[in-house]
DNA sequence: GCGAACGGTCATCGTCCGGTCACATCCGCC
DNA sequence: GGCGGATGTGACCGGACGATGACCGTTCGC
């Protein structure tokens, strides 16, 4: 039976899924709080993390990085309804899935169970690339940077996609129209150009002199985060 | 042949790969850390880097990391059933493949010949060709020089991609103007001249007697190391 | 029906590139 | 050894390319 470490500051809930996942065979530790959460962490040494997003000083993101840094435990995101919670933010920070509360206690012994099994049969995970700190979610048409979504328009998202779909491949400008744009548009080759550039100012720190979005003067464009 | 750098801390593991990949006509050099691995690097240039995961000091992923930040060289990780070792992780890192030890030959070299062929294939990691201690991608239009980048002009990288198209091949300056200037151009020949002198200003360590690009009196140019 | 946001266009500006020139240097040939 | 043609070298400057900002018609959501 899967060694349970939760982290979460609502005595309630804390209590009520602790007793429902000793009441099913786990062994459960917890805390209240993200610091004493990595203390148990080392001690304890769980097999899986329940992790609370909303926490009294670090939050469960702060909190999913460190664990991180140097494990790859498994970590399930706890999420309050309401919560503006991003599920690429927690993905990118580094968790596994992610549950919202209130939730039964079979739900959530079935996600320890699938984020197990995900683990051990590799593969199965969400499709979130990164690029340097960039994270872009193919399925869920999401760009994060820094944990940070960031609001992509419609063009601006199918380009992106499409660079990144082959990093460090130069793509001319014909290309990208026929490619992102597709038949609906034969005009001015500029028009690449400009969507480039509020791409640019979306993800760049620095726009004039861009990181991931290269330009190679007479051929067109390639994404590579350097 | 590919070129293959193993780097595998436990020695058992690594003379039985090493052997099992010699037998099979491959050339193979070891290393048992990664810091030695990252010097075998780059005086080896391998084709392709085997890479355990777990190693004293710097572990497979930074070295991973440490590889990718200056070179598209394909990376298989190595890891022992049991490591807590994520596929994405690892993918983040930059490797193209992991293999789970132990592994027959026959599989680890299946896999070599896959991610290589995955390389060479479009749409993948881009295609480098190595001459010297010149790498040229022409899918990135990237030229690095000991890893590298350099930065060149349109027109240079246009002539040198049409020399290194044919390496020992002697161009006549009418020739690559009409290929490399297209039909944009039609004045004096001495042009090529100008657009060779400043690829071997970038290319060359010295320029004076250059070692790529190679003047034949009379005749034209030709690009081979020597 | 209104407003915002998106996307396509235009004009302007800065910069890098590349074509040219003048001169130095090298090589072959007589 | 001298001469002439071919190539190397450095500098210059005009122009082309891309970046930038602004504008506006359209479309979508509220």
């Amino acid at each position: 039976m899967p060694r349970v470490l939760l982290i979460e500051d609502d005595p309630s809930v804390r209590e009520g899924v602790e007793l429902g996942l000793r009441r099913r065979g786990h062994e459960v530790r917890t805390a209240a709080t993200g610091e004493s959460g990595l203390a148990a962490l080392a001690e304890f040494r769980p097999d899986l993390l329940l992790l609370d997003l909303m926490l009294p000083g670090m939050n469960g993101v702060q909190v999913c990085r460190r664990v991180r840094e140097d494990s790859q435990l498994p970590i399930i995101m706890l999420t309050a309804r309401g919560d503006d919670f991003d599920v690429v933010i927690g993905l990118e920070a580094g968790a596994d899935d992610y549950i919202v509360k209130p939730a039964r206690t079979e739900v959530i012994e079935a996600r320890i169970r699938a984020v197990l099994r995900r683990i051990e049969a590799p593969g199965g995970r969400p499709s979130v690339e990164f690029h340097g700190e960039l994270a872009v979610d193919r399925a869920g048409l999401t760009v994060a940077k820094n944990g940070e979504r960031l609001a992509l328009a419609p063009s601006e998202m199918k380009l992106l996609l499409h660079l990144t779909a082959a990093p460090e491949q130069v793509f001319s400008r014909q290309q990208l129209l026929e490619h992102v744009w597709e038949h609906s548009y034969h005009g001015d080759a500029r028009l690449v150009d400009a969507c480039v550039r509020r791409l640019r100012n979306k993800i760049e720190d620095t726009p004039g002199s861009p990181r991931y979005i290269q330009t190679l003067r007479g051929f067109g464009y390639r994404f590579g985060p350097l």
